[in-house]
DNA sequence: CAATTATGTTAGTTGACACTTACGTAAGTC
DNA sequence: GACTTACGTAAGTGTCAACTAACATAATTG
């Protein structure tokens, strides 16, 4: 989760999921130095959130879509389940609502 | 967006999307002061995931829920957006690999 | 109005972390 | 084997933000 918080590496990932690219032509996309995406690859690849591969001197990265998915999954069950809760809270207040004008 | 990264935040804005409760009861969910919590929701106030209510001298905090569904949404227009163009490169890479033993 | 309750605000501290600079390394090229 | 390319790693720096402690405020109660 942390290592989707940061907007840079957000970024990263929506460059890598279109197409699979070395750490070169990622770093080429941002102001910051190439050892700053580097390092932010790292943080990715512990995340599990991208592959890497070897090509002779190169390194190639791709978004993995089973993580990436899980990601959604759960973000998704989180504000949705957020959502179900307010939506029968303000049901409840408009019953209250109708109950009062009753009396 | 940066309101919704930090973990805190988020578990607070769970705890009221449930119900309506004081600054006071929010914080004691918490084992840090009181003061930090009081931070962690004017950040959430700023960012109208969340409504303040005066009632004498306590302060009722709630989750907004139209803010809420336009987190929802755009976050899941984000990845949503990701895992289709991640299903699509599978599917041409499925489709590379089929033409490579044809030949 | 003094005391209490519930809360926000300010100043200052600390820790995390994104970044840069400098260096190390592995694979190809002459 | 020296050089270059494409990268990672280590160490140090600066900044930001979460936190605490102390103080300020506004409503309530006696």
């Amino acid at each position: 989760m942390k290592a989707i918080a940061e907007p840079r590496r957000r970024e990263i990932l929506r460059l890598i999921w279109t197409r699979e690219l070395p750490a070169g032509r990622i770093a080429s996309h941002f102001a910051v130095t190439r050892p700053a995406i580097s390092q932010h690859l790292r943080v990715l690849k512990e995340a599990g959130l991208v592959s890497e591969r070897r090509d002779g001197t190169r390194r190639l990265y791709r978004a993995r879509p089973d993580t990436v998915a899980e990601v959604r999954r759960f973000l998704g069950a989180f504000w949705d389940e957020g959502l179900q809760h307010l939506k029968q809270e303000a049901e409840a207040e408009e019953r209250r609502k109708r109950n009062r004008r009753r009396r």
